[in-house]
DNA sequence: GTGATGCAAAAGTCTGACTTTTTGAGTACG
DNA sequence: CGTACTCAAAAAGTCAGACTTTTGCATCAC
């Protein structure tokens, strides 16, 4: 009966809230069998049964059902009477659901994600920061040149996570600024390409100076409504993006 | 059958399998109360419960928490205990999910989710176009050159549901061949929006012929390996797709 | 070989009982 | 007067079992 009155008050961060046990039996369930197939544990073609896949992870039916229905509903697996739930070929699956996103990014294939997803960041961020020109309110504005210069001060000294949370927040603010909600919409997964950059592939040394030095110009033309120009900036940005993956994972051969 | 094989021998597409009536008691259930809220029938904050639902749908309370359990994982709703089933706010939904997608093209804000939707394709398109003449096979820029052909041949004649096909395949083919898995899954995207064109926004007259050269010769382009050309020409469709919108609906007036 | 027939496997559905979490009202206590 | 504690009810969550429906496959008749 004690009461947790020292160090209670702490904000739950994401990890937390996925990683917590008490998010019931059929979500951790499908935290355990959607990265499986992804990670290709079963292979597509693969029949699975229901009552077995219960009994595997210990649960009723009914709450493997519903497992296999959200599964379904991602297009990862299709169900069939007689037959059985069938492992759907990759090119079926629902790459944009953030959860799936997820599982694969924790999964093997993580650099290949990793480059389909800043290829898509590579087409849309360019976009967005022109029309964010247009459209940005004041406020939005504000934030942006707080972001850039946060992203600025943390530049130097291996303050790697600092700058990580500024630069984040920028990407954010320029795609919600767009106005357009597909591209907002983005704001986790860019969110989720720049944290794996920093974690994952090991950054040394501290962000490219010329990097940072785009942000500060992005905000700029933003800020002045020059579409065009932010359009052009941000599209370098992506272009050193896209580099720094060519560095650290070389594409695949050309065909 | 007429004419090319890989045109009429095409995988049923999502909206064929989706529109069939025999999907069983869960998914018609879905079909009915998905709509219904993406609609705004039930406003973010309103609180529905699952008995309730349960017997207004007339179905088992299994049959309805799978449902439930569909739409969070869509993000439509949210579900707590001891307080029901909650609307999620519009930013929070997974607006990539095509079937999120489907319900809202037929719901009432339509023109609202095409120009998304437009702008989306318009930033991807043109990059996608890019990829694919560094990317594509001789297979995809011969079924590339078919299809402007095609596009080319019932461009004049009222042959609007004709030429509607083969300007679907073009534009499938291009996504395809960028080689990027998340540019591929916007095929569909791309079908709903130009059927969308055809069929809802009334093209009265015969498509632009000057879009349709722009098709030709960004076959031309993959064909000859020249990426940026490629992408120049798609830029330039969009750009058309986008005046096009703006003619038909115009913009909410700019801040 | 071809087509009709029937069996069985697996998903789909329904029902009722039970558990767990959470909220909000009531209540005691300072 | 307000704070904190208790408690009961509400709603989702879980489970078990029985039944229905579809459908692939093997068998059999022709």
């Amino acid at each position: 009966m004690q009461k947790s009155d020292f160090l209670s008050t702490r904000v739950p961060s994401y990890a937390d809230v996925m990683t917590a046990q008490a998010r019931g039996l059929h979500a951790r369930v499908l935290d355990s069998l959607g990265p499986a197939i992804t990670a290709g544990e079963y292979p597509p073609g693969s029949v699975l049964r229901t009552d077995e896949l219960a009994q595997r992870f210990e649960v009723s039916r009914s709450v493997m059902r519903e497992v296999v229905r959200v599964l379904e509903s991602m297009h990862l697996v299709a169900s069939r009477r007689r037959v059985g739930v069938t492992v759907r070929p990759t090119e079926e699956w629902n790459v944009y659901d953030p959860q799936v996103i997820r599982w694969r990014l924790a999964g093997a294939d993580r650099p290949r994600q990793l480059r389909s997803l800043t290829v898509l960041r590579s087409a849309i961020e360019p976009v967005a920061a022109g029309l964010a020109a247009r459209n940005a309110t004041a406020e939005q504005c504000a934030a942006l040149t707080e972001c850039a210069l946060g992203m600025v001060a943390t530049s130097r000294g291996r303050r790697l996570e600092e700058y990580l949370v500024h630069d984040v927040a920028f990407h954010r603010v320029v795609l919600d600024a767009s106005g357009n909600e597909m591209f907002a919409r983005l704001g986790d997964v860019v969110a989720e390409i720049l944290a794996g950059r920093t974690h994952h592939d090991v950054m040394f040394e501290d962000p490219d100076p010329a990097a940072v030095t785009l942000h500060v110009r992005v905000a700029e033309a933003v800020r002045e409504g020059d579409a065009d120009r932010a359009e052009a900036l941000t599209r370098e940005i992506a272009e050193g993006a896209l580099k720094e993956l060519d560095i650290l994972a070389p594409p695949p051969a050309t065909r």
